[in-house]
DNA sequence: AATTTTGATCAGAAAAACTGATCGCGGTAA
DNA sequence: TTACCGCGATCAGTTTTTCTGATCAAAATT
């Protein structure tokens, strides 16, 4: 690699302004030093540019090479900018994963928000269970993850590395990593609490009780096993909900099972629907159930400029949305 | 201009060997340069290129980057090749002009040779009179001329100098000046001398002269005029052919009326065809006339590489073409 | 003929690029 | 675990490159 950007430049500024001088003013150097570049470049090329002795008048090999040369510097100047709008994160793509409830409820604000800020931002939002969307940050498809927190997958990875002493470590790394096979560890960062309580139709008995609801309530009524219910593990409601009438995978046939009031079932509250007005959300009281949303990404992966100012837009939406 | 080449290069040569120390070793650097240049570049674009403490593993950013910078170093390098492919006269495009008997016999195999040793470099031929291709080289439509001498440019430049003089030459310059109201002058270099002769049918009175021909020998026949009689001016033939039965100023035409015996003519040797069998090219024995055949270029301007090629060629082979 | 302007040139200063040695870290093997 | 290797980072010091300011000769302008 003989040549050196900056020569072509300043060629490129003689043959411009007809003259040394000139060129040097425009590009903030003395006489001397533009003369010497190009004389530098001349004997790298082997060829003389100039008609020396003759006001920076061009050979004939001088106007062959001004072409491309200016041509070169275009796209270097292209590249640049390119450059910097990409470090900027003015420009380029970023892939988002998310669970459905914070993707409907929450996200269309802060993707319009984030498009007036970063308009030539490519942005791939998927939606999925907290499970895979989880693994597909693992797998490096997508940049960022908005999920719950996943407490099971730390104490299980966790576990089975440290085989022992499992006093002081626990204490320190639990809550906000995850470990995977291949070494990558997610970072999570929580955003807002999302209450778990109970779903049904408008016309359903726990609508009528006057008084907040406790678990044992749900005893006698038909329940609905859903996804969610993975997030009470270790509450007492997980039991009773494991041992349900029905199971669904899919959020639209629960709606219509509940409002065809086949039941009921435990919801957080961004999970519910706001275009099923016959269905309510009833807070629960006993126990006082909630999942942590937060935002994820792997921790060894330096997030993309776009990414990272995706990244700190949600932290600061999301946090605020958390009281509303 | 912030970005140098030799940094995009280290960077991509640390992405592709996946390693700082064997990116070094191929770039012939040691370990610490290669180190700085990348952290140089990173610090002029704001953002990091490598995972740091990761092996040199790409930052989404840097993955970002690569492929653009990959493509920018492969058109520095098409542009390096294409500029010492120039240089080296290897490629390009020369326009040459030329009076019609020397593009016609003595070009070719000058044309041939060269295009063995610069099977890439276009050549651009014309043929013209005399006036016309030194006056196309003036106005540098041509880079190179191939045509009689002109010895009142000679003569120009000594009264230049000369000081003395003033009245004759003023009327004389309109005419075969190479000096040109922008200031060129053309550089003539003498190749080889053709002697003009006497060219007639072979059924021709002349022919059967079995002596030297003398130019008062033309009084008697009919005399055709044509272009190359201006190569007589100042020679005592010059009043005979001016006061010409017929005037033609295409060579074709000239020939057919030769061979009609409509008269006969004077030519330099190489402006007799070879393919009219039926005339005959007669030395002229007193005056010994001969125009002098030579090569032009601008004098105040430098020839392109592939210029320069095509008329060191045309010096050596043409000077060679004058003993056979 | 005098003056201005132009590019070339030089010594020395400043900046950039590079080197070799060393460091700490993480992975690997004993 | 310990010892070791190979990695990239870093630093001091050197070499190379680039730049400046002054000066010059040649050309253009007046």
């Amino acid at each position: 690699m003989n040549l050196k950007l900056q020569q072509l430049y300043h060629f490129a500024l003689v043959a411009e302004e007809k003259g040394f001088r000139n060129a040097a003013s425009r590009a903030n150097r003395s006489q001397a030093a533009i003369s010497s570049s190009i004389k530098e470049l001349e004997s790298s090329l082997g060829q003389t540019l100039f008609e020396h002795g003759n006001k920076a008048k061009l050979t004939p090999f001088g106007e062959a090479c001004l072409p491309k040369v200016q041509n070169m510097l275009a796209q270097a100047n292209r590249l640049e900018s390119d450059l910097f709008a990409l470090a900027r994160g003015e420009t380029g793509r970023i892939r988002v994963a998310s669970i459905p409830s914070v993707a409907s409820r929450l996200l269309p604000k802060v993707l319009a928000e984030f498009s007036t800020h970063y308009p030539d931002v490519e942005v791939e939002l998927e939606d999925d269970t907290a499970e895979r969307v989880e693994a597909r940050l693992l797998r490096g498809e997508v940049d960022i993850a908005l999920g719950n927190q996943v407490k099971e997958s730390n104490q299980v990875k966790e576990n089975n590395r440290v085989k022992e002493s499992p006093s002081l470590k626990e204490s320190s790394q639990p809550k906000e990593n995850s470990q995977a096979k291949n070494g990558h560890r997610i970072d999570f960062k929580p955003l807002l609490h999302d209450p778990i309580g109970v779903v049904c139709s408008k016309q359903h008995p726990l609508t009528q009780l006057y008084r907040p609801i406790h678990w044992k309530d749900l005893k006698q009524h038909n329940r609905i096993y859903n996804g969610t219910v993975r997030l009470l593990r270790n509450t007492p409601l997980h039991g009773l909900m494991e041992d349900a009438r029905y199971r669904v995978s899919n959020m639209m046939s629960l709606y219509s099972m509940l409002e065809q009031e086949l039941g009921v079932t435990t919801l957080p509250q961004l999970a519910t629907s706001a275009a099923h007005s016959e269905l309510v959300w009833l807070p629960l009281k006993s126990p006082k159930l909630e999942r942590t949303i937060g935002i994820q990404q792997l921790a060894d992966r330096t997030l993309s400029p776009q990414a990272q100012a995706f990244y700190d837009l949600c932290s600061t939406m999301l946090a605020e949305a958390e009281h509303t």
